[in-house]
DNA sequence: GATGTACCGTACCGTACGGTACTGTGTCAA
DNA sequence: TTGACACAGTACCGTACGGTACGGTACATC
């Protein structure tokens, strides 16, 4: 349950204010107080959408609506930051760095598919993905590209060399990788999210978690173990 | 690719206008104007997802705004009613009648995964898909129920029953045919929904949606087949 | 021909919200 | 002490949109 994902390296170019604004270059360092106000964001985004003012993030984190638009440029600005910190706080499992094994193999996919199942269904997932969905219809703002980068594409892209080892290992089977990923991805996260996004509550606990994790896993070492 | 979806027969509730609202109730016959008028709305949907105005349905259709509240009752019973309309027209392959065989039952899940995802990477489909999304983000409006009641839990309510007659005929084997369900769902579906929703361009073309479907099917049976 | 109904088109109203400007206050540096 | 600065708080502006009202027209019914 630590290390990196890859933080959000894709070009930016969003219209951004004249001066240095925060939200506008990837790498850029938050102060404290930014951090504050985007923490205030994300806190509205769960509690009712995206469909919170300005006002009303400026009335939750106690500064003017003036220094938003300083830091943040403008509303989609502030949106667009929060979803790239957000997304820059998220890690995923280490892999095993040792040759590996059966048991270690199947050890850090179950952990990927746990900790992908921990994160999917959390309310917070749950604000960012809806608001990404919504905006992605409506053409404006790149959140769809963030939370896609760093959702679906970041996990193919941590996964992949992990099946790959599997395989230079003898362990797995497989003539196409994206095609086993399709599977894990399937069989790991099936209708949890789509249903979530919906507005099913059924939320797992973690104990359920776990065991789809495992059956999950199962499944797959079916369809693509070795021997 | 002909036959029964259950139509949404959930209750209703929504705080319809005085008179009758075509779009309150289920099984409400809407006039041929009406429909174009849905029509209209589902259209601007496509184009710039739900953040269209009343104003702009009015000009597309060709109707004044008073009809359009006097007939859907508010902004929200408008967009339910198009959602429901849209949800009636969808249809599911018709399941094999007489005994099944290991050759009939593919073609029937090899069917339904094609049909499945030829419906959710239509733009149609994605649009509406989004503004339930949203919709279940900020609470008011059942869209949400509706997209999940026509969307993941018919297909469920509609797969269960083969694999059950699958299962009788001694083709499939399980313990727990939710948990089949979710694989045929998860092996099917994968990413691509999720994909689509967040904004990545990367639809399927009908040979691929074939091909997507016939190896599903092939995994599921790998998985649940009995000899 | 008179009356009623259903509808289009459009003007109108109230409000909520994005964005800007201004004022007051605490902090730091010279 | 004084000035520059960063910021909170708030008043303000323009606009877009949901919803309503009303005039005008086509059509049906008597």
């Amino acid at each position: 349950m630590t290390l990196t994902l890859a933080p959000d390296t894709a070009p930016r170019q969003t219209a951004a204010p004249a001066d240095a604004a925060p939200g506008a270059s990837a790498g850029e360092a938050l102060s404290e107080r930014q951090q504050e106000v985007l923490d205030a964001v994300l806190k509205l985004m769960v509690a009712e959408g995206d469909g919170f003012s300005v006002a009303a993030v400026a009335r939750a984190a106690s500064c003017s609506k003036e220094t938003l638009y300083k830091w943040f440029g403008d509303r989609d600005g502030l949106l667009t930051a929060t979803v790239r910190w957000q997304a820059s706080k998220v890690r995923m499992p280490k892999l095993p760095q040792d040759r590996l094994t059966r048991q270690s193999l199947d050890a850090a996919l179950t952990g990927f598919a746990a900790s992908w199942l921990t994160v999917i269904t959390g309310d917070l997932s749950i604000a960012l993905n809806r608001a990404a969905v919504s905006h992605a219809g409506s053409g404006k703002s790149r959140l769809g590209e963030i939370v896609l980068t760093n959702g679906p594409f970041a996990m193919k892209r941590r996964i992949e060399p992990l099946l790959e080892a599997g395989r230079a290992a003898g362990l797995l089977d497989f003539a196409d990788v994206a095609d086993a990923f399709r599977s894990f991805f399937g069989l790991v996260v099936a209708d949890t999210q789509i249903r979530l996004l919906l507005g099913d509550d059924s939320h797992p606990d973690e104990a359920e978690i776990s065991a789809i994790s495992a059956q999950a896993v199962t499944k797959f070492l079916r369809l693509y173990g070795r021997g």
